[in-house]
DNA sequence: TACAATGTTTTAAG
DNA sequence: CCTTAAAACATTGT
């Protein structure tokens, strides 16, 4: 029997991943996956027919990628895009709009719901974990997520802005567009920055603070959704006139790597 | 009305 | 073959 370990990872992704536990070691009774985008690229009718009286086990997240391991040998993959959300509810509850795939069990039903529809179902039925599950790169708290190697990562995307860098789920899985503003305040690293011109005491800096960022975020919101510490970027940066929590000075907005970013125009130099 | 939104994939270009 | 930038995806809220 393959063990999922659990490897926590980006905050938001976590919490939603335990909204399912009230399931575990429970079986399913119907299914509901209506044809939709979100479930593209699934075999469908091997999705109903294989959950139907299967049993939850088990799961696992991994930046923002989540995996569920059923009986039957099944796995069923979730991303929750940009809009994407789990919750249950009582069994009897209708399947609202925006409801994905439902997993009815006797007490409860276990529901993915995304609106918008970029998010992601994966479905496989087989001994081992999938091989996309089995090839993601290291998680942020891993040992293998190492100084060197985030270093490299960055030389080799050495002429995109450093914002962008982080962004790319290859080299840190579970970033997502707040993670990485918060990351680059918190070091002191201008967003527009070329990634390959951060010195080496940069580096330093952001290594240990995507480290310690990720563990603080999975003790807050990916526990129980509480907030992240009071002098966090997190709490200024969607607000109109927001203020660096530092210094006080009025935050700057643009768009840098395709994203919203935000970033102290005082304390984050280029 | 028009635009932006916690993300990824595809396409095109360098 | 690799990296980078921009558009596309679908829906809602401001």
């Amino acid at each position: 029997m393959v063990t999922l370990k659990p490897m926590p990872e980006l905050a938001e992704v976590e919490y939603f991943r335990k909204q399912w536990n009230v399931g575990l070691a429970r079986k399913i009774s119907t299914v509901d996956a209506p044809a939709n985008r979100v479930l593209r690229g699934v075999d469908l009718p091997l999705l109903r027919r294989t959950l139907t009286r299967a049993t939850l086990l088990d799961s696992a997240a991994h930046g923002k990628q989540m995996l569920f391991r059923f009986s039957k040998n099944a796995w069923l993959g979730v991303h929750l895009g940009m809009t994407g959300k789990l919750h249950i509810t009582k069994n009897d509850a209708p399947t609202a709009k925006h409801d994905r795939l439902v997993l009815r069990q006797k007490e409860h039903s276990l529901v993915f719901t995304d609106p918008r529809q970029f998010g992601r179902i994966l479905f496989d039925v087989n001994r081992e974990a999938p091989a996309w599950w089995r090839r993601l790169p290291p998680q942020i708290l891993s040992p293998q997520f190492t100084l060197e190697r985030m270093g490299a990562f960055l030389k080799r995307h050495g002429r995109a802005p450093i914002k962008a860098v982080l962004l790319l789920q290859a080299g840190f899985p579970g970033v997502g567009n707040w993670m990485a503003d918060e990351i680059l305040w918190q070091a002191r690293v201008h967003p527009r920055k070329s990634a390959g011109a951060v010195t080496q005491a940069d580096v330093r800096k952001l290594y240990s603070r995507t480290r310690s960022m990720t563990r603080v975020a999975l003790r807050t919101i990916g526990n129980d959704w509480t907030d992240p510490p009071k002098n966090w970027l997190f709490h200024r940066r969607w607000r109109r006139g927001g203020i660096c929590p530092r210094d006080k000075s009025p935050l700057r907005h643009a768009t840098i790597g395709g994203r919203t970013t935000c970033w102290c125009p005082t304390c984050q130099k280029k």
